[in-house]
DNA sequence: GCGGATCAC
DNA sequence: TATGGTGATCCGC
């Protein structure tokens, strides 16, 4: 969109309010990086304008404006109920906010010595080490979006999650390259050699980023945690050629925190004092705590909180206006307090799998179900690189209107092929085609969730043996064991896992002989799908017909289908031992590895089909 | 338990 | 012309 010289805050918009909100929805357009390094020397005034006119009349901008509009509501509604509150007796209230501030400042553990490494435009390094070139230009990896831009692209206020158009607006030089994540874990895998010499157990916050425990070496080694810091980056660098920040604290919240603050390249350390870490917070922006985004930050600002300092004063308010956790979470970010237990995430539980993608706008049905049968043979994919089946799958449509829908169903059985997820959210795509009528997407996914473990006895990553833990009883544990677990050495017995190996195999031939049947409303409006699919689809969806005993949706191949159906026939007794032996549990290893001095540590070698799960 | 919303990276 | 994918959590109902 050309610049006309206008001041896009005179526009009138039709159907809308006059133009105060024109701040905040040039704020929200911002994106939500705004807080990452590199930005300082940029005039964001003039970055917004030219955002905001590249938008303007966009669906995505409409899109935008609806949602800052209904924040805009949605902070009028608490400045009321603030107004409410504050004529009522408050005491009780104070004094729960002050019983809980002195509960938690009893936990308050200054003995750990808690780093957050953070990789340093990690993408676009990554690309500069092949190509030196880029160094000196402005360059970002991505496609559509960008995902990491170079610091050089920065100072034009160009951003990660930035669209790549806005972007060339505002640096038409910019040099864009596609992602290869493969170089980029490859490079990651190298520096968490190094930082494991440092705490074997550390914890991969995401591809470039990492939290270590660095109590035990700094003992050891009779080191600062500042010296270790800086013998660790520089050993990163040295070997690597990428640079790294981190951030130096009693817990890993701060840590994060101060990993921002001398980007790139750079440290930070906060003392592991009660008062430097309280002045530390009071004059930090509670935009900077993780998990305090755009939207929070401008509920926290409508009631006179910009900083973790303010936090004390309105501390009676906030259970009542943000909710208990929330208040909780406001706490701690005022006494500067948080996790100290880093640990790997082999050891957390995975709690879905899901896939999603965005295309070119559909309504047409036959080229939406080719949509869904793709997604549901790359959930399996993904089921089956991860060892899962869920128990609930999820359909997540985004219509041309770029508003997000979901619908989900609860199969009786956990699902993993592709066939039955597609079977399952048919129906729900059906119904949505009903109820909205000129349905129109720009994204379709497929999430499972529920999630059951469907790893067979073996060696996993870290070589110790593994087995499928036995169906629970009815009234025992959680699906799910992790290592975190309140009884970390709990064993499966040799028999119970025959048990288990027996149990899996009647379920295995459950699976064959039960072929599904869901509670799926709404059939009679599921067309069946075409062969005619569109051109990517390597494999024509499978054609559906309704069983006639129970009206549902059924592959329509004639074993399939009459397998179905005969089962259909005597669903109720067998449903009964189906549901009886389809408990799959997860054992995840624990004890697997150990934080012992650096000399001893071993990287053990990637399993490739356990890699991408590692690194995620 | 479901669906919407927020958040991080 | 045009604005991502994966996973987690919380809230209100």
């Amino acid at each position: 969109m050309e610049s006309s010289g206008e001041n896009p805050a005179s526009i009138s918009r039709p159907d809308s309010a006059p133009h105060e909100d024109c701040g905040t929805l040039k704020y929200q357009l911002l994106g939500p990086s705004l807080t990452k390094a590199g930005q300082d020397s940029v005039d964001q005034q003039k970055v917004s304008e030219i955002i905001y006119n590249a938008s303007k009349g966009s669906k995505f901008f409409n899109h935008e404006q609806d949602r800052d509009r209904n924040l805009t509501l949605k902070i009028e509604r608490i400045l009321k109920e603030k107004a409410r509150l504050e004529r009522l007796d408050l005491t009780s209230d104070l004094r729960r906010a002050d019983e809980y501030l002195a509960e938690l400042e009893l936990s308050r553990d200054l003995s750990q010595h808690v780093i957050h490494v953070d990789c340093d435009a990690f993408f676009a390094a990554v690309e500069e080490l092949d190509r030196p070139e880029l160094k000196t230009v402005p360059m970002a990896v991505g496609k559509g979006v960008l995902t990491t831009c170079n610091y050089v692209a920065r100072k034009f206020g160009v951003r990660s999650g930035m669209a790549s158009f806005v972007a060339k607006k505002l640096c038409p030089q910019l040099v864009l390259l596609p992602q290869n994540y493969d170089k980029y874990t490859a490079k990651a895998k190298e520096i968490r050699a190094i930082m494991a010499e440092y705490d074997p157990l550390f914890e991969s916050a995401s591809i470039d980023e990492a939290y270590l425990n660095i109590t035990a070496y700094c003992d050891e080694n009779h080191l600062e945690p500042g010296e270790v810091v800086e013998r660790m980056r520089a050993e990163i660098l040295e070997t690597t050629k990428v640079s790294v920040s981190a951030g130096i604290a009693a817990n890993a919240k701060i840590a994060k925190i101060a990993s921002n603050l001398n980007k790139p390249n750079g440290q930070f350390q906060v003392p592991n004092e009660r008062e430097a870490i309280m002045e530390f917070m009071r004059d930090l922006s509670v935009r900077k705590v993780n998990g305090i985004g755009r939207v929070f930050e401008r509920e926290l600002e409508s009631i006179g909180v910009k900083k973790c300092g303010d936090i004390f004063l309105h501390r009676a308010l906030l259970a009542k206006l943000f909710g208990e956790k929330a208040s909780q979470f406001l706490a701690q970010c005022y006494l500067g307090l948080g996790r100290t237990k880093i640990e790997p995430v082999e050891t957390q539980e995975r709690k879905s799998v899901s896939t999603e993608t965005t295309f070119h706008e559909i309504g047409d049905k036959e080229e939406l179900r080719a949509k869904l049968w793709w997604a549901a043979q790359e959930l399996e994919k993904d089921l089956a690189r991860t060892q899962f089946k869920g128990r609930t799958l999820a359909l997540k449509v985004k219509l041309h209107t770029f508003e997000v829908l979901t619908r989900q169903i609860a199969p009786s059985r956990a699902v993993s092929l592709a066939k039955d997820l597609y079977s399952f959210a048919l129906p729900m795509l059906a119904k949505l085609e009903k109820d909205i009528p000129n349905l129109k997407l720009r994204l379709l996914g497929l999430r499972c969730s529920n999630l059951v473990s469907t790893q067979k006895v073996g060696i996993n990553f870290f070589g110790v043996a593994t087995q499928p833990k036995p169906a629970t009883e009815p009234n025992s544990e959680p699906i799910l064991v992790s290592a975190s677990s309140a009884n970390p050495d709990h064993e499966i017995s040799t028999e119970r896992a025959f048990e288990a190996a027996a149990r899996q195999e009647i379920q295995d031939e459950m699976n064959d002989l039960e072929k599904l049947s869901q509670e799926t409303p709404d059939v009679s409006v599921a067309p069946e799908p075409k062969a005619s699919a569109a051109p990517e689809v390597v494999e024509a969806p499978p054609i559906m017909w309704d069983c006639p005993i129970c009206a549902r949706p059924q592959i329509a191949d004639d074993r399939t289908f009459n397998e179905h159906v005969d089962f259909c026939l005597s669903k109720q007794t067998i449903r009964q031992v189906v549901q009886d032996t389809s408990e799959e549990i997860s054992l995840i290893p624990h004890n697997a590895r150990k934080r012992k001095t650096p000399s001893q540590t071993v990287i053990p070698e990637m399993d490739p089909k356990q890699k991408r799960l590692f690194f995620e």
